[in-house]
RNA sequence: GGCCUGGUGGCUCAGCUGGUUAGAGCGCCGCCCUGUCACGGCGGAGGUCGUGGGUUCGAACCCCAUCCGGGUCGCCA
């Protein structure tokens, strides 16, 4: 490069009318008028500046260029005379002397248009995602994810937490998710993993004397994709704070987390701390869902005995939970969908009717409710207009069945949701065991590491069989904002004798303890602080923030949901003399019959 | 792994009850245009309709299998 650039394709105003300046970008456009008039739009990191071309010489140079090639641009700065006020540098363009191409595209045609790039297909996006990142709809998310680590890490440094990174290359954990794992060359046989979170280094760092701790964490596990999470890996801010309550790391938290979002969202208004906590039974009964949105306004009823014994075969000796909504306008076609959605995504086949302006019990069941109509209406306090959502089934189903359901009416009636805010809540008083499906057994609900609330006594109490263990709660606690799972945390169980205590309430001993968590239980034994943390988890955050509804928009080079890298090649083969040196033999599995 | 849904020029999509030449917009190429800004006008190239098999006089469309996406459940803090 002769010259390097003076200004960025952001930054021309009118001040600078007649200087000599030079611009260096991508060729987004080129706008031909005549033989020797044409306007190229030059687009860097900061914005676009037109570029007119006024001369036969020069729309030659420009002819033979593709776009989206990088070039540079030296002239003279000119007040134009149609002026553009949806652009920065609106007032102004650039009259060339002298243009080069610095990187040529060889290609004219490009996989897609870089400004409409988002509805390209996603696989397609993923494998040139250097050129859908060319576009700055796009590029803004990963801009705002970079403003959102800083300030996070500012906010939590100001607090007076230390960053610490801990190892990537780690053992296998036996509990929770599947491990990623790496083969060792120097022991044959054996593998690293790589860490699902860093929970025990950050409990090891409490012991050691650390008093607080976070870090932006990758985290990796081999589960499959959603919507709002990625296969792979994925990244928290996770933090620990030793001798704290629960109340100390709720707190650190709402104060770091709502600056951020106030300053951050896509929405301005924020719960102000401290959110809501809503134990987690009240949780289900009133929202069928640990993760409730309360940016809606309505919570689900029990209407077992207005509804249970109507003579409606799926209702008969069920829990009936409903979901009442008024002033309720949507379609009887927007009523299909709903009920087709919410039975894909439960398995579950739900209910309806509606109370109409004449007071009348229409659509859906009504045949089955309107001979017992006054029961009902005074028992769900129906008013003309009303709409009554039905789930039906033993008494978590029925609730689970009705909490999908409210969050679809939610979308569905604008009246009674308000998008255009953040709702954050604490789930807390997780219960600490739970039945196990498979095993029919009493087993950990969550994870091990959880102090019971009670401690010891409590514990004591479930074996001796003074109470039952299912009621003991964990001083647990989620974040949730909008109806997403936002952050997971616990007052860990720093006690070696309590932590054998619960192990042996689902019929393990210290060994078990032992055998599963080495470092930590050995580490407890030498004195270990009281200690809590929690890791809010980062994607989704800047999901909250953007509005994006898809986690793969706010990650750089995301997989795809297979958890292929389909731009790298990721998972690749590797040469024989590799899996030698790790002591690998493949062993594909069999094929398919083909008939 | 189960269920739902999709796969048609480079991109986004239409294509009815199976009917003979598979369309549109954008992009690309060529020509025209002296103030465009989603520039405009005219013309053009570009498709074995994911793949394999079947039904039929005839298949993008119907059937079977299979591959690849997306959503969801299982799974997952």
């Amino acid at each position: 490069m002769t010259q390097s650039r003076t200004h960025n394709c952001n930054e021309l105003r009118i001040g600078n009318v007649g200087e000599t300046v030079t611009l260096v970008g991508w060729l987004e456009n080129i706008r031909k008028v005549s033989k020797n008039l044409g306007f190229l739009i030059l687009r860097d990191f900061y914005g676009t500046t037109q570029i007119v071309v006024e001369t036969e010489e020069m729309m030659n140079v420009v002819d033979d260029v593709n776009k989206e090639s990088t070039i540079s641009v030296t002239g003279v700065v000119r007040e134009r005379s149609n002026k553009n006020p949806q652009i920065a540098t609106g007032d102004i363009e650039v009259t060339p002397n002298e243009i080069k191409v610095l990187g040529k595209c060889t290609y004219n045609e490009l996989p897609f248009e870089i400004n409409r790039s988002k509805e390209a297909d996603e696989n397609t996006r993923l494998k040139y995602r250097f050129l859908d990142l060319r576009n700055p709809e796009v590029k803004s998310k990963i801009v705002l994810r970079s403003q959102v680590v800083a300030e996070l890490r500012r906010l939590m440094t100001e607090e007076g937490f230390l960053e610490i990174t801990t190892p990537i290359l780690t053992a296998s954990s036996p509990e929770g998710a599947r491990d990623y794992i790496v083969p060792s060359r120097k022991f044959p046989g054996k593998f690293y993993a790589l860490p699902q979170a860093p929970q025990q280094f950050k409990q090891l760092l409490m012991t050691s004397g650390f008093d607080r701790y976070f870090q932006v964490a990758p985290c990796f596990r081999d589960e499959d994709a959603r919507g709002d999470r990625t296969p792979g890996e994925f990244y928290q801010l996770d933090m620990e704070m030793a001798f704290a309550t629960q109340d100390d790391v709720l707190g650190v938290l709402e104060k770091v987390l709502v600056p951020v979002f106030e300053k951050f969202g896509t929405y301005k208004r924020v719960t102000p701390a401290p959110f809501k906590r809503i134990p987690y039974r009240e949780a289900m009964e009133k929202y069928g869902t640990d993760k409730p949105d309360l940016r809606i306004d309505f919570a689900l009823q029990d209407a077992t005995d207005v509804l249970s014994d109507i003579g409606f075969d799926p209702f008969n000796g069920q829990n009936i939970e409903v979901c009442v909504v008024s002033d309720f306008t949507a379609t009887r076609k927007q009523i299909d969908a709903l009920i087709a959605d919410v039975e894909v995504q439960t398995a579950q086949k739900t209910y309806w009717f509606r109370m109409d302006e004449q007071g009348e019990i229409v659509g859906g069941i009504s045949k089955f409710v309107a001979p017992v109509k006054d029961k009902v209406v005074s028992a769900l306090g129906l008013k003309p207009g009303y709409f009554v959502g039905i789930a039906a089934g033993n008494k978590a189903t029925a609730l689970k069945t009705a909490g999908v359901m409210r969050s679809k009416l939610g979308i569905l009636c604008p009246d009674h949701m308000d998008k255009e805010q953040y709702q954050m809540c604490w789930i807390v008083d997780f219960p600490m065991y739970e039945i196990g499906e498979e095993s029919g057994k009493l087993e950990f609900c969550h994870n091990p590491f959880s102090m019971p609330n009670g401690g010891m006594d409590v514990l004591l109490k479930a074996e001796k069989g003074e109470i039952d263990p299912l009621t003991i709660s964990a001083f647990q606690y989620d974040l949730v904002i909008n109806g997403y799972e936002s952050a997971s945390g616990a007052v860990r169980n720093h006690d070696p004798e309590i932590m054998v205590k619960a192990f042996n309430l689902v019929g393990l001993g210290e060994n078990e303890v032992k055998a599963k968590f080495p470092a930590m239980y050995n580490a407890f034994c030498y004195g270990a602080p009281p200690h809590a943390g929690a890791a809010p988890g980062v994607d989704r955050m800047i999901m909250l923030l953007t509005g994006e509804e898809s986690i793969r928009e706010v990650i750089c080079f995301p997989m795809n949901k297979s958890a292929a890298d389909v731009m790298m090649g990721a998972p690749s083969d590797v040469d024989q003399k590799q899996l030698d040196d790790v002591h690998i033999a493949i062993k594909l599995p069999e094929k398919k019959e083909e008939n």
